[in-house]
DNA sequence: TACTATCTACGAAGCAATACGTAGACAGCA
DNA sequence: TGCTGTCTACGTATTGCTTCGTAGATAGTA
């Protein structure tokens, strides 16, 4: 089962990750785009429906909580992005990332590890 | 400029990255879902209008030819991806790459020797 | 010549995403 | 009580993506 965001419900959904939960209004103001109230209303009840989010009265507002996890939006994403533009390797994706930003040692070493960490998990 | 591609055009491109060059017909063939002759027509006729693709004639036929490296696409789909799903951290991006299972060791080991190439170019 | 297959060109329909206006509910305050 | 600001609900316009049908051109073949 896949989960997908358009450009825009991504946007609304980024703000609930990093928040844990908002108000329509919260979300308005954490956007970098201004757009008109409802807009913003419309997107959340259009994820509401489906199933991305749900929302509690609070007071005369709702607020908004994510349902599904950034994670697993996140690796969605990445098994598409993978397939469809690194020919299915993520070891092309790793090359593009390492080569896009400049990152330091720390960050390569940082990097390192986790894969380290992560072939051991494999080992056990 | 960020370039960025629908689902199915996306699929399409895909093909003409792997192949090189393609025309209607062999795009048609190469792409899993059955779609007829005049959809993968329009689908490219909208990429050349972006400017993504162009056609040389062959015969009566036309090829049609990227212009756009599926590097340069996979770099900005990959700004993206870290922009909003993994709060601007290539490393949080990595974490979540890694611990997907369908991952082999063979790929993890692989990835700890670009990280390590990556490391010992810095060095000199 | 007439038929068939294959191609492009054009148009249109359906749907989802995006954006916003207006109406109506309601709390707080003058 | 009446005004104002804030909220949801609803409707709607626009745009872009996707899909395909039909028409017309043309090369090859009976």
């Amino acid at each position: 089962m896949e989960i997908s965001f358009a450009d825009r419900e991504l946007d609304v959904m980024a703000v609930l990750w990093d928040r844990g939960s908002a108000t329509v209004a919260e979300v308005r103001e954490a956007l970098i785009d201004e757009l008109a109230y409802t807009t913003v209303l419309t997107v959340l009840r259009t994820l509401e429906h489906k199933g991305h989010v749900r929302h509690e009265e609070e007071g005369r507002a709702h607020r908004y909580y994510p349902l599904v996890e950034r994670g697993v939006a996140g690796q969605s994403a990445l098994r598409r992005l993978t397939a469809k533009l690194f020919e299915g390797s993520p070891e092309l994706l790793l090359t593009q990332l390492v080569s896009d930003r400049r990152l330091t040692d720390e960050d390569l070493r940082r990097m390192r590890e986790l894969l380290d960490a992560q072939l051991k998990d494999g080992e056990s």
